[in-house]
DNA sequence: GGCGCAAGCTTGTCTATACAAGCCTGATTG
DNA sequence: CAATCAGGCTTGTATAGACAAGCTTGCGCC
């Protein structure tokens, strides 16, 4: 059997996973269907063991595939689906949009974390957290409320920062580089304290996105954003 | 130089990963520096090239390291962050909560398709499209409200489906593998039909994801599914 | 001083070989 | 008939060697 031609010039690992995905998503091997063998792979397409191996690696970090030493390789059951967005640094979002940047902190210190902080952080309660609530904004219109708790063994500086010229976003990227992260988007209304701040009216729908993010073994920060409805979105487009 | 103990049962190419992910997290290599060469490496660790190799192709894939054919190996600027959202069958979802779920169709046909609707599938103004608008439920209670057009090209058999025994998430996941996905996710004031199938009042916020997917090159769906912000949010946690 | 070229170092890819570890199936024994 | 074991086939991992292709730097020449 040859490959399909107009795809010899990728190397051979690529054409190796080009052929399997095209069998999978034509449907020739629906999900639960045993892939043909490494061995037997070698021998129709006529690269070597390792190359195809490569191929249905990739294949299945990319979730397409499924593989169990001894058994055989698998097309995997359709997990759900998933939507992977970018939650971007408001300030450069905003200045990409041509658009002029500003914020206004109306806290930053130290607290004691009291037992929902503590739990969100994965710290003792009582210990000492930072504190931040800032409030950014696009062309003049508050677009943002940031309102968000760190780790100080995470980010001991973090109080020392001006975050006027960077974001605890920019910040926090540099100081604890991200290795896990965990969102929650709901749509609410906003609290009166929030809606004033955020200057809309009570009834206006807002875009609530909380996160927690982790670097290594340490919990980093639980952030609460809130942005007005008609002010922003988040978007996101992934293949495989 | 020796690896970290306790990592010593792992294979070496995850030993090595292990050991240029700690260097990164730790700030040893800020962004942008210059990791060790394959060759370097080699010698320091005592691993082959070709195990090397495979652990910084796999860093790289992960997104913590960006390779140049002939420059080196070099840790990645921090890329815009990324939320990863599970986007599951609604019905099992529902399910799974030990809750009751059902659904009413509204409408389920061929249209040709106006200037939108084409633009959003990648067809030319005029071609034949499904349109079917759902309206799921949970214990009784409205959850989401799912208009949605089709590519026939992608998903020949959609009309004669019975979506009252499976959710056109489930049919398409079969009928068309996703290989490719847009979303975009807002908070909005529903109108008053929207509000009126939801059962909630027109003040309520909604959640709104819009998503458009494809299977290899062909558009398959876009999506409009609403919800009301009190009865549904979305939640992801990933790790690298 | 600038440009071009070559050498050296880098990553990209491929193959062959080897051994470890796990799964499945068939045969044998009790 | 059931259980166990062995053989064969599978994937997992590692290494050595090779060649291609790209980048960087230094040197020589104009």
């Amino acid at each position: 059997m040859t490959l399909p031609q107009g795809e010899n010039n990728a190397p051979a690992y690529q054409q190796v996973k080009d052929h399997i995905l095209d069998r999978v998503l034509k449907g020739d091997w629906p999900e639960g269907a045993r892939v043909p063998s490494e061995n037997e792979l070698t021998r129709s397409l006529g690269f070597s063991r390792m190359t195809v191996n490569r191929a249905l690696r990739e294949l299945t970090a990319e979730g397409w595939l499924t593989r169990t030493q001894g058994a055989g390789t698998f097309v995997a059951k359709s997990r759900p689906q998933s939507a992977v967005l970018e939650i971007r640094n408001i300030a450069d979002e905003i200045r990409e949009r041509g658009h002029e940047y500003s914020s206004q902190i109306y806290q930053l210190r130290v607290e004691t974390a009291g037992s929902v902080e503590a739990g969100l952080l994965g710290l003792e309660e009582g210990t000492e957290i930072f504190h931040s609530l800032i409030l950014h904004f696009e062309n003049g219109q508050p677009v943002q409320l940031e309102d968000r708790f760190v780790n100080p063994a995470a980010a001991p500086d973090y109080l020392s920062q001006n975050f006027r010229s960077i974001t605890p976003y920019e910040y926090l990227m540099k100081a604890a580089p991200l290795s896990e992260a965990e969102h929650v988007i709901q749509a609410i209304q906003p609290d009166p304290e929030t809606a004033r701040l955020l200057s809309i009216s009570p009834q206006s729908p807002c875009l609530l996105l909380k996160r927690r993010t982790w670097s290594g073994d340490k919990s980093v920060t639980y952030a609460r954003l809130v942005h007005p409805g008609d002010r922003f979105q988040l978007w996101g487009r992934f293949s495989s």
